[in-house]
RNA sequence: GGCCCGGUGGUCAAGCGGUUAAGACACCGCCCUUUCACGGCGGUAACACGAGUUCGAUUCUCGUCCGGGUCACCA
């Protein structure tokens, strides 16, 4: 085998793809990625209870939208097929009875009732005795003859200590004396979850398991069984976990009382899929410099074990709105303007504006794609407004003066012989000038008139711009009579 | 509760025995500007606590406290 890395990210198909998960498949990605590596995807739905309808769709989905790219996987196919877990269920048996017969695993008959019983003793608070781990023989044979329902069971050392090391976490030593006998295969004929990774993993030839740190006590036992089988251990790369800010200040792990915590709900409320990972790649790994702005790309050369925190990251709405600003800005006026139409479509469904002047004001100014049919709508319908809004102490109106700029403002855009954003500038500027009047001062009322509201995005000139003359005049008019 | 892991401003975080303890978000102020925003400049704000090691600890060790994870025929 060459020493290529190889990573995998094994979600199971619920229908939910949490931020959380997604930050695990991205640090997957970027780990194989900056080695040139393979980055895997691999079903793991050997829970048949929890199976959910259309759900690794969401998987597909959401890999490609984030630009995941997987370089083998269900869909696509690989030479370490298959890439489902139940389609690999035959596998697994095999595998616990070898560790069967080397007496590192055992039968169990033990019922749920009588382990559900044990769980209310405290004596075996662990909810387990270990009561078919010495059974006779000939008994389990018997068992087994007459049919009795089993679970397969990894015998662990009774003393001893084992000891494994992450990449992120360093050394870490786990008394044998605490884990417990876990399952390898269910009732059902199913590998546990912990089994299938193994086996999946090695017969994977997975290099680099990267999994969030709530799986870190768990570890030794993954070693047990690597060790049992002769097999090589893989790299640990366990992850910090992703927490939420409760409403009293307090923190725990994200959840949807934080707040929409699925990378859809993000995409729905307006953050854009490279920002998105843009934020979670720097939530728990920190680049070598300041910068904070990465593509995917950037990512994939930048990214280094070493960076990784070992502390857990609080999710920061406000800095993923940063990050979310930050790519609007950046990108071309016919991309926005391409992804802003829905929403502009969305508060105006009727009228055709210019739809890439309304772009080129909101661009600079939009946070998120969801604030923008609020910022636009009194293009269409101009809200009701007091005339209290013409006074403005830094540009020197008052209700006194309005009227006569609103005044000047009309009498010179009606001779406008062209209606567009320079003309207009021109001509508004041209008034403030010859009549010594701070610009301010003919811009705050006819901006006032043409808008209705206080903050707009854009100024006078723009807006009156994207109006058009007609609705700007009437507007205009409008603001006058109320004056008056 | 046992075991494991963590603890630098409100948040993300750099630091890896000697620093004026970076930077970013947020917040505040000023400038620019036809508003808001953007942009520019500046500011408030942190090494959980207590011992020890050391000439010297944010950095190393131990204890305390706090936070998190884990103890399933779930993944």
């Amino acid at each position: 085998m060459s020493d290529t890395v190889r990573t995998r990210y094994a979600p199971s198909p619920t229908g939910f793809m949490h931020v959380g998960n997604l930050r695990t498949a991205l640090y997957e990605y970027l780990i194989a990625k900056h080695k040139d590596g393979k980055f895997i995807l691999r079903i793991e739905d050997t829970d048949q209870e929890r199976y959910v309808e259309g759900a690794v769709d969401v998987i597909y989905n959401t890999l490609k939208i984030a630009g995941l790219e997987h370089d083998e996987g269900p869909d696509i196919g690989g030479d370490y097929g298959p890439y489902v877990q139940s389609e690999r269920k035959d596998m697994y048996l095999p595998y616990a009875k070898q560790l069967v017969e080397a007496g590192k695993a055992y039968y169990c008959f033990c019922t749920k009732e009588r382990l559900d019983s044990l769980h209310e003793n405290e004596e075996f608070s662990s909810g387990y005795d270990r009561h078919c781990r010495n059974l006779p023989q000939d008994e389990v044979q018997r068992l087994l003859d007459a049919g009795t329902p089993y679970v397969i069971r990894q015998k662990m050392p009774l003393e001893g200590s084992t000891t494994f090391v992450d990449s992120v976490f360093g050394s870490i030593t786990v008394e044998n004396s605490e884990l417990q006998d876990q399952i390898l295969i269910k009732t059902d004929g199913y590998p546990t979850y912990n089994f299938a990774n193994v086996i999946d993993d090695h017969t994977m030839g997975i290099t680099h398991v990267v999994r969030g740190c709530e799986y870190l006590s768990s570890t030794p036992k993954y070693n047990l069984l690597y060790e049992a089988f002769g097999w090589e251990i893989p790299t640990y790369v366990h992850l910090p976990l992703i927490m939420g800010k409760n409403e009293d200040g307090s923190v725990s792990k994200l959840s949807k009382r934080h707040g929409s915590t699925g990378f859809e709900d993000l995409i729905n409320e307006g953050y854009l899929p490279q920002a998105i990972i843009n934020y979670i790649a720097l939530l728990g790994w920190c680049p070598k410099g300041n910068r904070e702005i990465f593509t995917l790309k950037e990512l994939c050369e930048n990214f280094d074990e070493s960076g990784i925190s070992k502390s857990p990251a609080v999710f920061d709405y406000e800095k993923l709105a940063w990050f979310n600003a930050e790519y609007i800005k950046a990108m071309p006026l016919e991309e926005f303007a391409e992804i802003a139409l829905p929403y502009f479509k969305q508060a105006i469904p009727d009228k055709d504006l210019e739809w890439n002047k309304v772009a080129s004001i909101l661009q600079q100014r939009v946070t998120q794609l969801t604030q923008i049919p609020d910022m636009i709508r009194f293009l269409d319908k101009q809200p009701e407004y007091e005339k209290e809004l013409f006074v403005n102490k830094k540009s020197k109106t008052t209700l006194e003066n309005s009227p006569e700029m609103l005044r000047l403002v009309i009498d010179g855009l009606e001779k406008l012989p062209v209606w567009d954003n320079q003309s207009i500038h021109d001509c508004l500027i041209g008034i403030a000038e010859s009549n010594g009047l701070k610009n301010g001062t003919v811009m705050w009322p006819a901006r006032i008139a043409a808008s209705g509201q206080t903050v707009t995005p854009g100024g006078a000139v723009e807006i009156l711009d994207i109006l058009g003359r007609d609705e700007s005049m009437v507007r205009l008019h409008k603001g006058l009579d109320k004056l008056i």
